[in-house]
DNA sequence: ACGCCGTTTGACAGCGCTGTCAAACGGCGT
DNA sequence: ACGCCGTTTGACAGCGCTGTCAAACGGCGT
């Protein structure tokens, strides 16, 4: 990079103070329209681009937004950051990506003297949002923070989520207007967010005909627990005529061993996963499952770090799911 | 984020000047060993960190690196970032990514404008890499890069890449091995990095015995591409006993589709991907592919950007290619 | 004991912006 | 024509570092 054009030069050729023109470049109040016009007209003529490292050195300000995960390499975090990415471009701020890969007191001093670097302005919490020690240190540090589906604990600070249960409400009423009555339900130990089997006993199913599969996060691949849904369903009598995945990569490794042994999706079973990513488009048959607005969520939270509350009550910004009914669920076989 | 612990907080404590503070936090040379154990023994005390926007606007570096990509969204510029990303905070570094969604006027310009505004210290390329009009725009600007799997112009720039053909031959060798002989071949029109077939040939395939389907990345998804992939395999007759598909989402959708008309993976067909997306794992069976080593990719990619380039001729890092040997491969059937 | 020269250290200015505060402006009422 | 007061503008310092250059140091040979 040679040249520098820097706000002096602007300043110069627009006959204004440098002053003037960072109140322009800034959208401040108080500049006559003349003197703004005149201004943007020698930025366009320089194309004038503002050095980020001055700004935030003279502003006290890093223009950093963090986006903090427990796993980087999730499907989820990944398209949280890519959509944060866009969201932060739109207001001149930059994402970083912050990994909290466990909650043990080494990692949190990590994390502390990775953001007293950086810097950050504010922060967006992802599958931490109900991690007290976490929260703790943000407020310790006085770090603006933003929690995405917190679970826990609701108003202790602004939060991006969905409607309480409303992503498993429109998985059961699907399967239920489909005309399925036996369902088998995939969930994650420790992770209450998703109680899919609450979803279904309201939606009209008796618990009778429902067989919850707990699983453990840590130490299985997506493809495993897949694979022992699999096996399981292939055990029971009845068989369940549905299978409600804890989230797509479940959802598309049951449906390649349920495949391997015969059994056809739809027709035989139907299949509905949780999150709309990739996989669920890539595999034959497309998954239904659950979408979440990542573009949205994450540009609501940039809006509600960068809007300081004027009240004094935490903001709560609520972002519907849609259901995405793809080519694995069908109604149940004739008789089953 | 209250309290900010300056260099001349440190320098005071430990009694010497900012200066000779700031020499030992770069590890620059000419301090005394007894002056640079003090400093870090008041570095430590203080806990103490760089302001980073101070850093760069003195010393008019960034410490921002710039990933560029066509497709923010492709699993292959995900798994690429999140690699750099690690690499470069093991050097003080940031990682930014970037868009260029197409090569047009105002592609480029939009590009050149936020490269210009950013400032970053050098850039990373991929799938531009052959791409003439950025290269020139880039030196233009005089904005180092490394080019990621150039294909073309091997000479213009600093590079990452694989020996050529490598990951193809280990596949062809692979199948060879096995014991197929007639193979199916997806590939990409206008992508000319894999030469599948040329691989195979060379492997000992009679070219009679290969059949390769030209397809279109524009306008398909991967699932689609799979599933056409699969319609025409159940065509052919005799029916070829392995797919070399040109991703491994193709495989996977290809796999599923396989399934679904009654052919079972391995036993009925072997079928190999390539990149080692996360979903080759997913899948039941698991996808051989081959595997190509991000994280040291990367690591030398910003090695080469950071480290002055001595001699005068581009220098070039060749990254080995694993196969990853998988449950979609085996022995085809017995008599096909 | 002295001078020489490589090594270590520090003084100072400046990177390009913004915050603070005061000065200049300009429209209004009288 | 004058004073008042809200609006617009600019002077100046300073954000926290690093680069430059010169001064101080210190070990060596004589």
């Amino acid at each position: 990079m040679k040249t520098t054009v820097t706000l002096e030069d602007v300043a110069r050729l627009a006959g204004v103070s440098p002053k003037t023109v960072s109140r322009v470049i800034n959208g401040e109040a108080h500049v006559r329209p003349a003197t703004r016009e005149a201004v943007n007209r020698a930025v366009n003529e320089l194309d004038y681009r503002p050095n980020l490292a001055a700004r935030s050195l003279a502003a006290s300000r890093s223009l950093l937004i963090g986006l903090l995960g427990m796993r980087l390499d999730a499907n989820f975090f990944r398209a949280m950051y890519f959509s944060g990415v866009r969201a932060c471009r739109a207001r001149g701020y930059h994402l970083m990506a912050e990994e909290v890969p466990e909650i043990t007191a080494s990692s949190l001093a990590e994390l502390e003297a990775s953001l007293r670097q950086a810097r950050c302005d504010g922060l967006i919490l992802t599958q931490l949002s109900d991690q007290a020690p976490v929260l703790g240190m943000l407020e310790r540090l006085q770090v603006p923070y933003v929690r995405l589906l917190p679970g826990t604990d609701p108003g202790r600070s602004d939060a991006v989520t969905n409607i309480q249960g409303e992503g498993v409400q429109l998985l059961a009423e699907h399967l239920w207007q489909l005309g399925h009555r036996r369902v088998l339900v995939s969930s994650l130990l420790g992770s209450g967010q998703r109680d899919m089997r609450a979803a279904l006993l309201a939606s009209g199913f008796r618990a009778a005909d429902l067989t919850e599969v707990k699983q453990d996060w840590r130490g299985q691949t997506p493809a495993e627990m897949g694979r022992l849904l699999g096996e399981q369903l292939l055990t029971m009598n009845p068989r369940p005529t549905a299978v409600c995945a804890y989230n797509d990569e479940i959802a598309a490794a049951l449906i390649s061993h349920a495949w391997a042994h015969g059994l056809s999706i739809p027709a035989d079973l139907t299949v509905v996963g949780y999150d709309d990513a990739e996989i669920s488009r890539v595999m034959w048959p497309p998954i239904t499952t659950v979408h979440q607005p990542f573009d949205q969520m994450m540009s609501e939270a940039v809006n509600l770090l960068l809007t300081p509350n004027s009240g004094d009550t935490p903001r709560t910004v609520i972002c519907p799911l849609t259901l995405k009914v793809r080519e694995s669920s069908a109604p149940p076989p004739a008789e089953a």
